[in-house]
DNA sequence: CGAAAGTTGACTAAATCGGTAGGGATTGTG
DNA sequence: CACAATCCCTACCGATTTAGTCAACTTTCG
């Protein structure tokens, strides 16, 4: 495991569309602007997303991408899972019968459980307090 | 974060010697050969565990490796830290302004703490235990 | 002294990462 | 229908990292 750039703009554009009414499509080209991600890489990232069934796209002049279910649904490990193949931290050198095999699948495991609890929605809802904070300060 | 080969070798070695008693000296042909770990690749691995401490060696004919302190010191954290420079999960191309920045931090935060919790005589302990239950069940 | 062992730095083949580029397919608009 | 805008697909590329290898040197025991 280690989170890429590719990662990491997956999830930077998944959360950027939920910020958005449902209904309405977002352009990749939008998308790559507000969070500063190169375009045609981006194409590529919404590619896979759209191929794991997290974002769904129209072609076409006036088209764009909207997530394809509730933001609730789509964890961190999900998206992890969809542009960088699976979510492990080791390619498993460590034979079996080894103590520190089961250590390092105990670690992982917790690891990936956390990546799991935690979904597009909670980013949503902690950006939504975030402000709401920055608001009272001022 | 990504544990590599360099590293799981590291933590494998260091294992190795906590099962000799404290006063032997064990050459790096037979930690390679052991744990199957090429012997020149292997020398290197030691030599950054030496520079942080955590072994020490006596050359020459009849020289060879021994842990520095205690194995309940050498956390798993300390080993990743020493043969791959700093134990992160991202170089952090979010910025601090975003939601996910702090999220990132915590996953990290909560997988280096596991890291640390977790010392080489941990994994000498399981392997005491492991090897009872299986004298027991023959 | 000579052999065995650790030490060091340079080197390399292969994989991965972070993109870029070209071109094709699809669709709204004039 | 033409055309422009947009998404889609494949291929490629330079830089970095990984996983080692190699040669040469230093230290110590017998």
């Amino acid at each position: 495991m280690r989170i890429t750039a590719r990662a990491d703009y997956a999830i930077l554009a998944i959360f950027e569309l939920a910020l958005h009414p449902a209904t309405t499509r977002v352009q990749a080209r939008e998308l790559a602007g507000s969070q500063e991600i190169p375009l045609r890489f981006l194409e590529q990232i919404l590619i896979q997303l759209k191929k794991a069934g997290m974002v769904e796209s129209v072609r076409g002049a006036a088209g764009g991408y909207k997530l394809a279910c509730p933001a609730r649904e789509i964890s961190l490990a999900r998206i992890l899972e969809a542009v960088e193949g699976d979510v492990t931290l080791l390619d498993s050198r460590v034979k079996p019968s080894c103590v520190l095999y089961k250590v390092w699948q105990e670690i992982e495991e917790e690891f990936v459980e956390k990546l799991r609890s935690i979904t597009v929605e909670d980013l949503v809802r902690r950006k939504i307090q975030d402000d709401r904070v920055l608001v009272y300060h001022i």
